[in-house]
DNA sequence: ACTTAACTATTACAAATGTAATATTTTTAG
DNA sequence: CTAAAAATATTACATTTGTAATAGTTAAGT
């Protein structure tokens, strides 16, 4: 079901911690950003000091995660990892949900509060594995 | 969105590592079970002695993952946290769609592999949520 | 060229986690 | 009632993670 070995090599040994996280997340709300910039966002708001978020944009640099290019003399990063490549690489579907679907959808519909567009595009999902199957 | 304040005043603050989730996964499967039952199986799955799967057995009763009854002299345990609430605790969707939920949806969307039974439950989730909406 | 400022890299260290050995308690058989 | 067996609990320890201070490097101004 959740084959993270097919579509994720790289990324599936790749364990990404949840302070990793963080900063790989917010690559994802704006990219590419630099060290400072992701120190002045990040920073604040989770109450680190500005050399603990330098660590972590080294360790996913140095795990793959981030990609960082030169610029002048600093650095901008970017994501090497989509949001959905990381929740494959937690492996935290399988563990929770164990080849099975359709408790998973059920969690979904627990949750409740999609918009319009996520219906819409959901409506349309089905009807493309209608057409497959 | 995925607001687990509310629904989880017990896991919220509960964190439960990988290894811990193996365990807590077999109960998912199968419960209640021995800790030998446990041993059983997921030791020589995941290639742990038997005090290792004990340990984590023991973590997760401290941190209230489990629940155990005395039977006799052993004692049986069973989860005492759903597949959903464990899935809401560990934080990775909010880390990973930080709030929108179409990316999840499309994350979904390109995983493919669903039973009949699962896109029929979507097709009657998805009829609900019109009426309510 | 030298000094300073701006970044980046190295090192540090306590707490959590993964993994398991040893010790203790509780049952059952003799 | 005691010894052996079967469970459970305690302790241990290396590795990883969270968090950050210190050191080193590169570019810019004088």
């Amino acid at each position: 079901m959740f084959d993270k070995r097919k579509s994720l090599a790289i990324a599936y040994f790749m364990k990404i911690t949840d302070a990793e996280s963080v900063v790989l997340g917010a690559l994802w709300n704006k990219s590419p950003q630099t060290a400072e910039e992701l120190v002045s966002t990040v920073g604040p708001e989770q109450g680190w000091e500005p050399p603990t978020v330098r660590t972590l944009i080294t360790r996913l640099r140095k795990k793959g995660a981030i990609a960082s290019e030169k610029d002048g003399r600093r650095f901008l990063f970017r994501p090497a990892l989509s949001r959905e490549e990381y929740l494959d690489s937690t492996g935290v579907l399988e563990r929770a949900f164990a080849g099975e679907f359709s408790p998973l959808v059920s969690y979904f519909a627990d949750r409740k509060k999609l918009s319009k567009a996520d219906i819409a595009q959901l409506r349309e999902m089905i009807e493309r594995w209608d057409d497959d199957d």
